[in-house]
DNA sequence: TCTGGGGTCCTAGGACCC
DNA sequence: TCTGGGGTCCTAGGACCC
């Protein structure tokens, strides 16, 4: 083994899961839906509101037969998580509810609740860091830990440390969640699924053949469903399969970096560091509408709704004191086709009128012909605000710069008031 | 019965500069 | 007159992840 290898084979790098957290979270508080299909998702409706107000603070008396069940709800919108006696219907994340309702009419449907979401998010993440003070968020229930340098971190390979994590989590929350433990992120982010829901898998380097070889292409973090295909084509499914493959033809098939990566990752190697901090990219907002709109007919509707996607967006980098240079918009049409446009000012900005004016130019530059599935808006190219040059309160008004004038001077002509 | 919302990273061509 | 590289920024699209 080349001996930049062995420094890396010696890390223990745990991946954490929170068990089906969404649907969880909303268990802790109507403990009587316990071991029933629950599902978790759907937009703006808000039926347990109603509930709330009914049975006050008793949320825990609410009869099972009170709430919305699957097969009522009409509309748009996907499963965000489903209980584990939901998933034994063939229910689970990502699936239209249209479609759920189909295969599990009877499950009972809840909103997200993303205050209560961040809540307990933050509340975790507190307890692990507290133990393991590496963490990397990876986003509202799932984070890497380095195990490497805490004491006790290599007993049992990590195990005793990762049964700790599990315990204080649970004592606090109410919750469970399962840990993967192994040599880098790669395998840990496998090994977490291997035993879930409360399950703790640890992995050691001599382990690879005979617990990661037998899996699919498609548990490897970074091989989605058109790799997966791609492979599938090339009569490769199994991990084991890709690793045996010649590193040279997969580059040939899938390019430089993605087919070297896709070599490597086979093998179970990843070097990648535990990241404890990082800086926001991009932030944006976007809906999808209950009904297509279109362009010309729904005028008002959308330009109503183009406005305030820009102020939640310009109000988000105001929250977070970021701005940005580059201001984008995105649409999808009908027919599920994406289109963006963004466009950069000379300064960046958070100021709701000027996202609204460049994302209006920007909007001007797409087509649209075709009826409209979903508008979103978009800030990048991002700095903190207190390092950039442009002051906020300097707030330019809407009709001085140049641009501006003549994107009046257009609507005027057009009657479009993008 | 179609398929949410919030992100990151990569690619690729053209502009522009050295 | 033709032929070069490299580097960076901008824009559009796409894959992938949670």
């Amino acid at each position: 083994m080349p001996p930049e290898q062995a420094a890396s084979s010696t890390r223990r790098i745990a991946h954490l899961d929170m068990d089906a957290f969404y649907a969880s979270v909303e268990l802790l508080r109507y403990p009587q839906l316990k071991g029933l299909p629950v599902v978790i998702g759907g937009g703006r409706r808000r039926d347990d509101d109603a509930l709330r107000q009914r049975f006050g603070d008793a949320l825990a008396d609410i009869p099972v037969a009170a709430f919305p069940v699957l097969k009522d709800y009409v509309g748009r919108g996907v499963i965000t998580t489903a209980t584990y006696a939901a998933r034994q219907f063939g229910v689970g994340s990502a699936m239209g509810l249209m479609k759920a309702a189909k295969l599990c009419p009877q499950a009972i449907l809840l909103p997200v609740d993303f205050e209560e979401i961040r809540r307990y998010s933050r509340q975790f993440k507190a307890i692990a860091t507290s133990i393991v003070p590496l963490m990397e968020d990876r986003g509202v229930d799932e984070i890497y830990l380095d195990f490497t340098d805490v004491p006790g971190g290599q007993r049992e390979g990590g195990r005793v440390l990762a049964r700790l994590i599990q315990k204080a989590i649970h004592d606090t929350t109410g919750l469970t969640c399962s840990v993967g433990v192994a040599p880098n992120k790669l395998i840990a982010k496998m090994a977490s699924e291997f035993n879930k829901p409360n399950g703790i898998s640890v992995v050691h380097e001599g382990d690879l053949q005979t617990l990661i070889w037998p899996l699919s292409c498609r548990k490897i973090n970074g091989i989605g469903p058109k790799a997966g295909e791609k492979l599938a084509g090339l009569g490769i499914q199994t991990i084991g399969e890709l690793a045996a493959a010649e590193p040279q033809w997969l580059v040939a098939h899938f390019g430089k970096a993605y087919g070297a990566w896709m070599y490597e990752a086979a093998h179970g190697r990843d070097t990648r560091p535990v990241v404890t901090e990082s800086e926001p990219v991009s932030m944006s907002r976007e809906t999808t509408f209950d009904r297509d709109l279109h362009a010309v007919k729904d005028r008002a509707e959308l330009g109503a709704v183009f406005t305030r996607l820009c102020e939640q967006v310009a109000a988000d980098l105001q929250r977070k004191g970021y701005v940005g240079k580059t201001i984008g918009i995105k649409l999808r049409y009908d027919d599920f086709k994406i289109a963006t446009r963004d466009h950069s000012l000379s300064l960046p900005t958070d100021d709701a009128v000027r996202i609204r004016q460049a994302a209006g130019q920007s909007l001007k530059r797409a087509p649209l012909d075709k009826r409209l599935r979903l508008l979103g808006v978009r800030v990048g190219a991002l700095s903190k605000r207190d390092a950039a040059t442009d002051s906020s309160d300097k707030k330019t008004p809407l009709a001085q710069t140049a641009p501006a004038q003549a994107a009046i001077h257009f609507e005027a002509q057009t009657g479009w008031l993008f």
